[in-house]
DNA sequence: AATGAATGAGCCTTCATTCAT
DNA sequence: TATGAATGAAGGCTCATTCAT
């Protein structure tokens, strides 16, 4: 039964997941993946022949399964607003609790890999998609300002990625986090 | 004499420098500054005792000097518009042309050594507080908008950072950046 | 049924033949063969423990059937200068055809373990008599030389040993082998 | 001063000349050559990178001086039998004595690295031309018999490397080792 | 001050081998 | 019989670090 191995696959992933965000992607090795998955060296390598592997699962889990949310949201003409400030809540909840944070881990890995550039860029955009449709949606319902929503989408995703580096640095407070996403808001909303 | 002992070890945190803009912090060995600085383990070793040390000193170098610009500035009661967009300016031409992209450095050693977390949020602060003064001294003149300057310096950082966080993933062009400045414009002038 | 059992432990053996051949039995693992008889880790094992066993399988299955058809042609009073010219014949092939080369790897098996020195042993001297027998069939019908039997056939099985691992370092033509058989036929016949 | 390392580089290459003639080429490891140098790991990595190159290093070491010492005698007008006597006598002690059989080495090691071929017909062939200049030179002085003296050098040469191979494997007393040289001395003298 | 030889620790990777299914 | 997941040992390789020169 190939049942097994793929169980194991997903908690390996898993367990990675949390490695990359806490220390990057440099500072994991496959040492690190071992002891954390509490699996011996050859039980690893059975699934995974490298952090790089292990790597580009964790992203592909990651894949924003946001869009498909988005485009239910649209089709039930619910408030962009509302939505947006549903989109902010997501992510100052996983700042606040450490969450999801693996951006700088994504940057060393493009030093890392050059030749996984394209793939990244495209994961980038994808997140800035979202948020373009999002904003165009708010700007047809004339809730939010005008101006071009890829550049302000753009803006958004780059803030945000940012705020993630930032956080690991320097301590950051529920109302701290307020504050930065309503200047955020103002740049969209009217 | 110690002037060649002072020159050398420039000269190695300069190459260093160099080092961990392009490839973070963690993934820079001794070895790696040995050979770039074509210099033998003995003789690095002689001036750094270990890849933190460099760090450290790489930093210290980059210490902003910034402020006691701004501060001839506003003495001179110049435009604090100019002021801002020369300050962009500066910013635009380091990511173009890709100079002291430390940061995701900065967030690596922060994860490496969390006792030096307060250093590095200073560190953060000090840029911070610059912009935050800048911000001040606008909305003094008139020519900016009200709001927290404190709080707007913060966002401003912030996005700098994923900015230079993001560009060695994304192209960038001159385009590009030109409007993502002038959305961060919006947020502080009139 | 044993009868499967037999067949898949006849066809690893084959197999594992080519892998030792091409690449020596110590650069072999039983991954190797697993994968060249695309069968699983305990699949294996349930027919082999080890190369080792596997080795001493490939060798019995070549023990020469040579002697048996020696005999049988002494007993029909065929030409001792055709039979080994016939032998030299298949000799020529099996380099040509880069068969059965198996030379080095029992070279290595041997110092690999010790141990097994004495079957090894056997095996060379069963190939000299077979020659040995040969020769002193070829004397009493005075188509050879006088001589030695015995050294004449080790001579000559220390030639063949010689040859094959040179045809694996330099390139070897059908004239070139011809030449050399010639030398050698010069040694025994008249 | 590199002295120490050339010394260290020298001593190694001695080292583990004895065990690739031991072992063979596969068999031996970094770990090995570390062992037997009385060496630690990262000593043995500083002057050489894998066992291929301390083998290549093996190899050019013994990069045949025959050549010059056969000039010399042939200057001298010395007699071609004694020379050719003299070569075996050198051939006979080295077999007796355990010395210098790298040939099965030389063979794993055109399977690991088929793309040194080119260097190890090479050095086939060097040796070649000695025995070639040598039986040349005894034909021309009407010591030796007539016949291809190439043809004859190759022969010589590849029931050599027999010979060293199946000294391994089968027990070779000095009596044993003179009447084989006997038999290869017919084929060229008179 | 600087060189480069050497050590030893640590991670990488591949296997032989076992075992539940 | 056969599969493939898992273990642990062994060897490869790279570094930080020290030291004699």
């Amino acid at each position: 039964m190939a049942e097994k191995g793929i169980k194991t696959k997903r908690y390996i992933v898993n367990t990675a997941a949390g490695l990359f965000s806490q220390k990057g992607f440099t500072a994991v090795t496959m040492k690190d993946i071992c002891d954390a998955c509490k699996l011996s060296r050859g039980g690893l390598y059975r699934h995974f022949g490298s952090t790089r592997e292990v790597f580009i699962e964790v992203l592909e889990r990651d894949k924003n399964d946001a869009e498909e949310s988005i485009n239910q949201a649209i089709a039930l003409g619910l408030s962009a607003k509302k939505l947006l400030e549903g989109f902010f809540q997501l992510q100052k909840n996983d700042i606040a609790y450490n969450k999801n944070r693996i951006e700088v881990a994504v940057y060393e890995f493009s030093v890392a890999y050059p030749g996984q550039k394209e793939y990244l860029e495209e994961r980038f955009y994808a997140t800035v998609k979202i948020f373009a449709k999002l904003i165009g949606y708010g700007q047809e319902r004339g809730e939010f300002l005008e101006g071009e929503a890829m550049m302000l989408a753009e803006h958004i995703v780059i803030f945000l990625e940012g705020l993630k580096l930032s956080s690991k640095i320097i301590g950051i407070s529920e109302e701290f986090l307020t504050k930065q996403f309503a200047i955020l808001g103002k740049l969209v909303m009217r």
